[in-house]
DNA sequence: ACAACGTACAACCATTTGGTTGTACGTTGG
DNA sequence: CCAACGTACAACCAAATGGTTGTACGTTGT
């Protein structure tokens, strides 16, 4: 099931990838919108507002709740999280990398390897 | 200097929201590479690539270093995690979010605030 | 009742994107 | 030396993107 996660990454960060889509996204995680009432912050036709929001909505980022003739649109910080969780496992691929050079390091000048220091708790930066 | 660091967020969620660009970011993150071995790894031409590489170097998600005839890539976690923090800033809006709620909640419902559960430890998810 | 409001969506347009092929140029190994 | 390799970049193309206007339809207030 890679397949759906690539998918749902490419929505993620496709949908962050626009200021006025992030703008909206911090509105509505600070608290709930209507549609109209977002569109009326910006430079811009409703219509282009609404597509931005539906773009959100379909990234799972935010959601939409009816009341009356409004739509009420709030932020899923959820979903902001597992975005976040992500990039943390990018940098854990780089970890690995410090710990493989300092195998290599390790290798070249130690023929003890037990006395090097332990890796996991390795400083990084 | 808001501007420019919208510019570098388009950037760099743009660069992260192709699955293709994400990959190369994974190796490189985890080792160096020539661009052509990155290259050899997907199913399409050695531009489309290097094109992939360039959006990413472009974002400041990796450096190249130039060795012989070879563009060796490396990821620069530090980006990585500079991302990281941009979404770590809009989780603390929706924090903020429920703190306004806990505040309104005590006002409507208590005027002997003391009996509340303690908003600061709230469990929200 | 009905005008104004809020939403949704289709159609359209210019620009950007992600891919291709082709060309040029420095580097390297036999 | 020179053929193969690695890189860079231009030109091109189909599809997606971000915007527009227009239309339709349910909701609300007077």
């Amino acid at each position: 099931m890679t397949a759906e996660d690539e998918d749902r990454a490419d929505a993620w960060f496709h949908a962050l990838s626009d200021r006025t889509r992030r703008d909206i996204l911090r509105r509505v995680l600070a608290g709930e919108h209507s549609v109209s009432a977002l569109a009326r912050s910006y430079d811009m036709s409703f219509a282009a507002v609404q597509k931005h929001v539906a773009v959100l909505e379909r990234a799972g980022l935010l959601t939409k709740r009816r009341q009356g003739r409004e739509a009420l649109a709030s932020g899923d910080v959820e979903a902001v999280r597992s975005v976040g969780a992500m990039l943390t496992d990018l940098e854990a691929l780089w970890r690995g990398r410090i710990s493989r050079m300092d195998e290599l390091f390790a290798e070249q000048h130690d023929t003890s390897p037990d006395t090097r220091h332990d890796p996991t708790t390795h400083r990084t930066d």
